[in-house]
DNA sequence: TATTTGGTTGTTTTT
DNA sequence: CAACCAAATA
C-alpha cells in the first residue's frame, strides 16, 4: 500500500496545474477541455487513481467508458500501474461493452435472455433484407444500406417504432413510410431471435433504466463516479445514459476535445460537449492547451489549420518543444507514384537512422481503398508494414460461419446464424429446401432446430435436405449440451475438427490455405480466451451461462484496431479515423486532394467540410516529430482515372512551415514532356483513361530492380508468420513454422527447429527472420 | 443442388 | 476494377 501511494502521490507532483485541478477535482460535474497530446488520458487515469488511494472511494463505485477497447484497456492498465494493484471491481470498458454487459444481467427484464446474441453491422443488413423481403419490397428499390443508416441515426436519436412512424408513416417521403414501416418488423425479428444489433446496446440501456427504475436506482447509487473519455464523439443515446446513471451523484467527469469530434455521421452530436455547461448546471470547466507531444512548427500547422473552423471552443495549443523540422509536402504523380515515394522516403530515413524503425511511422489516409496502392509498393521494395482496419479478422467469411456455429450453440433463437450455417459446409440443403422449410416451422410454430430434428414430417422435402437438417440440428444439440462444461478452446478446437472445416477450406482454392489458418488463428484466440465467470457476472452467475457467451461478446466487440501489434517493427496504415488517439514520431498523410480529402461531398455542407478539417486536424496532430503530406495529379478510383489539384485544406498551413518537393515521377514527367499543365478542375471530373498509362514508371527509374524484388520475396512476409514457413533464430538456427497462436502482442509461434526441435516462442522476443 | 456466368454496384469514415 | 448477387446451366 504504501508502494502504490507512492505511486499516485508522485505521479501527482508530475502534472501541470491545469491537470493537477482536473485529478484533484472531487465532486460535482466537471468539463475537461483536452487538446490533442495534452496528457487527458493521464488526467484520467491519475484521477481514478487518486479517488480511490486519496479519498477512500471503492473501486467498484466507478464507472470509465471510452469508446474503444484499446482505450479502455490502456486505462485499465495505467491504473493497474498507479495503485500497484487492478482496480478490481471498477467498470471500465467501452460503450458498447458496458450496454452489454448490463443487458446480460438484466435482458429478461426486456424480453431478452442473457444469451443474447449480437449482430454486427453485416448481420444487421441481412436481417433488414430478409424483413424488407417479407414485407413483399423488392430490396433493389429499398436498399438494405440506406435503410440500415436510417435506422441507425434513429436508434441513436432514440427514435422508437412507433415514434418514427408518427413522424414519418403518413409523410410525402416515400423512403420514410418504407422505413417506418420495416423498423418495428425488424426489431420484432430481432426479439424472436433473442438477438441485439450493434446500437441496440446503447439504447436498450437507456430503454431499461426508463422502464425499470429501481435498477436505475441500483446503478445510479453504486457508480458515485462516472468518467468519460472521448465525449465529443458521444450521440444523443449515449448522452441520455452517461445522464441517466450521473443524475443522482452528479459526479461526472467528461473528457473531450470538440475539435477532434469526427464521428458526425454516425451521430456523434457536438453539442454534448459545447452543452455541458448547461445541461450540467454548475459544471467546472478546466482547459488543457499544453501540448506535449509535437514540435512546435507541426503544432503551429495544426492550429492553422484547425483556426478556419467557425463551429468551435476558441482555443489554441502551445508547446515547449524545439520548432522542429519543416513539413514535407510532396507531389506525385499518381497514386502508385505516390506509394513508392512513401516506401523510399521510409527506407531512407531507416536507413539514415532519422527513424529509429519502422515501427516509428505511420501513413493515415481517407478511405480503406488507399491502402492497396500502398501495400504493393511495400511489399515490392520488402518494407515490413501493418495495416489496421479495411477487411477485419472478424468480418472474414470463415471467422464469420464459425462465430455463426457458436452463436447457434449458445442462442438457439438465432435464425441468421442458423440460415447462415445450415450448409456450411454442404448438406444438401439448398435454397429450394430451406424456403420451404422455413414456411413449415412457421406455420407449425416451431424453432429452426425443432424443426430441423423433426425435418421427416415436413412436407415436400428432398430426402437429402432431410438428412442435411437432421445431422446439422444433432450437432448443434450434441456441441450445446458440451458448452455446459468445455471452455471455449477446446470446444471450438473439436467443432472444427468434427466439421472437418480446415481440408473444406483448403479445398476451396488458393485462397482456401488463408481462410483455413484464420480459422486456426481464432481457435488460438479461444484458447487463449479466459474469463473469470464470477467476476464479470460479481457473483449471481444465471445457471445456463456459460464461458462461450462471453467469447462470443467479446468477438462481437472486438475491432481491428485491437489486433494492432505495436511490438512489430513494421510501418502503421490506416485510415485517419482510426488514428484517433494514438501518436508517432513520423506521421505520412497521402492522398490530400480536393475531392479525396476533403471528399467531394463535403462540399455541400458547410458543416461537413468543418468535420473534415478536424480530421485533417487530428491526423496532423498524431506526428511527433515529423509530418509529411503527399497528393497525387491523378488517382483512379472505382476503375476511372481522376484528375485532382491539391487538397485545399493544405493552404491553411503557411509556407514557411512547408518544405515543397516533386517526386520523381514528377521530375521525370516534366523532363519528358515540358510543362505540367495542371487540368481538370476539382477532382469531381473524372476521365477514361487511355491505355495502362503510369504503370511502368516507376520501374526504370529504381536502380537495381532485380534486386529489389528479390529482397520483397525476403521480406514480404516479414511480421506475418505462416505455418510452413522457413524461419531463421539468432541461437536455434533455421526450422519451419509449425503454427502460430494469440493475438496482437501475445503472438507465438511453435517452430520445429533442425537442430534443437521444438520450441514455442513469443514472437516479439523471438526476432525471428526469414530462411531459404 | 451446385457451379458458373454475366451483370450490376459502388467507395467515406466505425463502435 | 473489384466484389457481390441474381439468374442460367450442369
Amino acid at each position: 500500500m504504501a508502494s502504490s501511494e507512492k505511486g499516485v502521490r508522485s505521479s501527482l507532483a508530475e502534472l501541470n496545474p491545469e491537470q493537477g485541478s482536473a485529478v484533484e477535482h472531487v465532486e460535482g460535474p466537471i468539463l475537461v477541455l483536452a487538446g490533442a497530446g495534452s496528457g487527458k488520458t493521464r488526467v484520467l487515469t491519475a484521477r481514478v487513481a487518486a479517488l480511490i488511494e486519496e479519498h477512500g472511494v471503492l473501486p467498484e463505485r466507478i464507472l470509465a467508458v471510452t469508446f474503444t477497447n484499446k482505450a479502455a484497456g490502456e486505462m485499465k492498465q495505467r491504473i493497474t500501474g498507479l495503485l500497484g494493484r487492478e482496480p478490481a471491481g471498477a467498470w471500465i470498458g467501452t460503450f458498447h461493452a458496458v450496454g452489454a454487459r448490463l443487458l446480460r444481467r438484466h435482458a429478461e427484464l426486456l424480453g431478452w435472455d442473457s444469451t443474447f446474441s449480437i449482430f454486427d453491422a453485416e448481420e444487421s443488413l441481412r436481417e433488414i433484407k430478409r424483413v424488407t423481403e417479407a414485407q413483399g419490397l423488392d430490396s433493389k428499390r429499398w436498399k438494405p444500406k440506406a435503410i440500415r443508416a436510417v435506422l441507425s441515426d434513429a436508434k441513436n436519436q432514440l427514435i422508437s417504432p412507433s415514434r418514427f412512424a408518427e413522424e414519418h408513416g403518413e409523410g410525402m417521403d416515400f423512403f420514410a413510410r418504407t422505413v417506418s414501416q420495416i423498423y418495428p418488423a425488424y426489431q420484432d425479428s430481432l426479439r424472436k431471435q433473442n438477438a441485439f444489433d450493434f446500437d441496440d446496446l446503447l439504447v436498450k440501456p437507456v430503454d431499461l433504466f426508463e422502464s425499470h427504475p429501481s435498477v436505475l436506482a441500483r446503478y445510479q447509487e453504486r457508480f458515485a463516479f462516472i468518467l468519460v473519455d472521448e465525449y465529443q464523439d458521444t450521440n444523443h443515446a449515449q448522452f441520455r445514459f452517461l445522464e441517466a446513471l450521473a443524475r443522482h451523484h452528479r459526479n461526472l467527469m467528461v473528457v473531450g476535445d470538440d475539435d477532434q469530434s469526427i464521428y458526425g455521421w454516425r451521430g456523434a452530436d457536438i453539442r454534448n460537449i459545447l452543452d455541458f455547461e448547461r445541461t450540467f448546471e454548475g459544471a467546472r470547466v478546466v482547459r488543457l492547451e499544453q501540448n506535449y507531444r509535437s514540435t512546435g512548427t507541426i503544432l503551429h500547422a495544426a492550429n492553422q489549420v484547425i483556426r478556419r473552423n467557425l463551429q468551435r471552443k476558441e482555443k489554441s495549443l502551445r508547446t515547449d518543444r524545439e520548432e522542429g523540422s519543416r513539413i514535407t509536402l510532396v507531389e506525385t504523380a499518381d497514386e502508385r507514384d505516390e506509394a513508392n515515394w512513401l516506401a523510399e522516403e521510409l527506407e531512407n530515413r531507416v536507413g539514415e537512422a532519422r527513424l529509429e524503425g519502422y515501427r516509428d511511422a505511420a501513413i493515415l489516409y481517407r478511405t480503406n481503398a488507399q491502402s492497396r496502392a500502398l501495400e504493393d509498393a511495400f511489399r515490392r521494395r520488402g518494407i515490413p508494414y501493418q495495416i489496421v482496419g479495411g477487411v477485419r479478422f472478424y468480418e472474414r467469411r470463415e471467422i464469420q460461419d464459425v462465430l455463426a456455429y457458436l452463436r447457434l450453440i449458445s442462442n438457439p433463437l438465432d435464425a441468421a446464424a442458423f440460415d447462415r450455417v445450415v450448409n456450411v459446409p454442404r448438406r444438401g440443403v439448398g435454397k429450394a429446401t430451406r424456403e420451404r422449410f422455413q414456411k413449415w416451422v412457421d406455420d407449425a410454430g416451431l424453432t429452426l432446430l425443432e424443426g430441423a430434428d423433426r425435418a421427416a414430417d415436413a412436407p415436400g422435402l428432398p430426402a437429402g435436405g432431410v438428412k442435411g437438417l437432421r445431422q446439422f440440428s444433432g450437432l448443434i444439440r450434441e456441441f450445446s449440451a458440451r458448452a455446459a462444461h468445455l471452455a471455449v478452446g477446446p470446444l471450438v478446437e473439436e467443432l472444427v475438427d468434427r466439421l472437418d472445416l480446415l481440408s473444406h477450406l483448403r479445398d476451396e482454392g488458393p485462397e482456401g490455405e488463408d481462410r483455413a489458418e484464420n480459422v486456426k488463428e481464432l481457435i488460438a484466440g479461444a484458447m487463449d480466451f479466459e474469463v473469470r465467470l464470477a467476476e464479470e457476472w460479481e457473483g449471481e452467475i444465471p445457471d445456463h451461462f456459460t464461458e462461450l457467451d462471453l467469447f462470443l461478446q467479446q468477438a462481437a466487440l472486438v475491432t481491428d484496431l485491437d489486433r494492432h501489434d505495436s511490438a512489430s517493427d513494421a510501418v502503421t496504415f490506416m485510415t485517419l479515423h482510426n488514428a484517433k488517439g494514438l501518436e508517432y514520431p513520423a506521421v505520412f498523410i497521402a492522398g490530400l486532394e480536393d475531392g479525396l480529402f476533403p471528399l467531394g461531398r463535403a462540399y455541400d455542407d458547410p458543416a461537413q467540410l468543418e468535420e473534415e478539417r478536424r480530421l485533417f486536424y487530428v491526423g496532423i496532430t498524431r506526428a511527433q516529430d515529423e509530418l509529411s503530406l503527399s497528393w497525387a495529379r491523378q488517382r483512379r478510383r472505382a476503375g476511372d482515372v481522376m484528375f485532382g489539384r491539391i487538397s485545399s485544406f493544405v493552404e491553411s498551413i503557411p509556407d514557411e512551415l512547408l518544405i515543397r518537393r516533386r517526386s520523381p515521377g514528377i521530375e521525370r514527367e516534366r523532363g519528358g514532356f515540358g510543362s505540367g499543365s495542371r487540368r481538370g478542375a476539382g477532382g469531381r471530373r473524372s476521365e477514361r483513361a487511355g491505355t495502362g498509362d503510369a504503370v511502368d514508371e516507376w520501374e526504370g527509374v529504381g536502380t537495381d530492380t532485380g534486386d529489389r524484388a528479390f529482397e520483397a520475396e525476403l521480406n514480404q512476409d516479414l511480421p506475418r508468420l505462416a505455418r510452413g514457413e522457413r524461419v531463421r533464430h539468432g541461437t536455434f538456427g533455421s526450422g519451419t513454422v509449425l503454427e502460430t497462436s494469440g493475438f496482437g502482442p501475445d503472438v507465438k509461434v511453435t517452430v520445429e527447429f533442425d537442430s534443437v526441435g521444438k520450441k514455442r516462442l513469443l514472437a516479439r522476443y523471438a526476432g525471428l527472420e526469414r530462411d531459404f
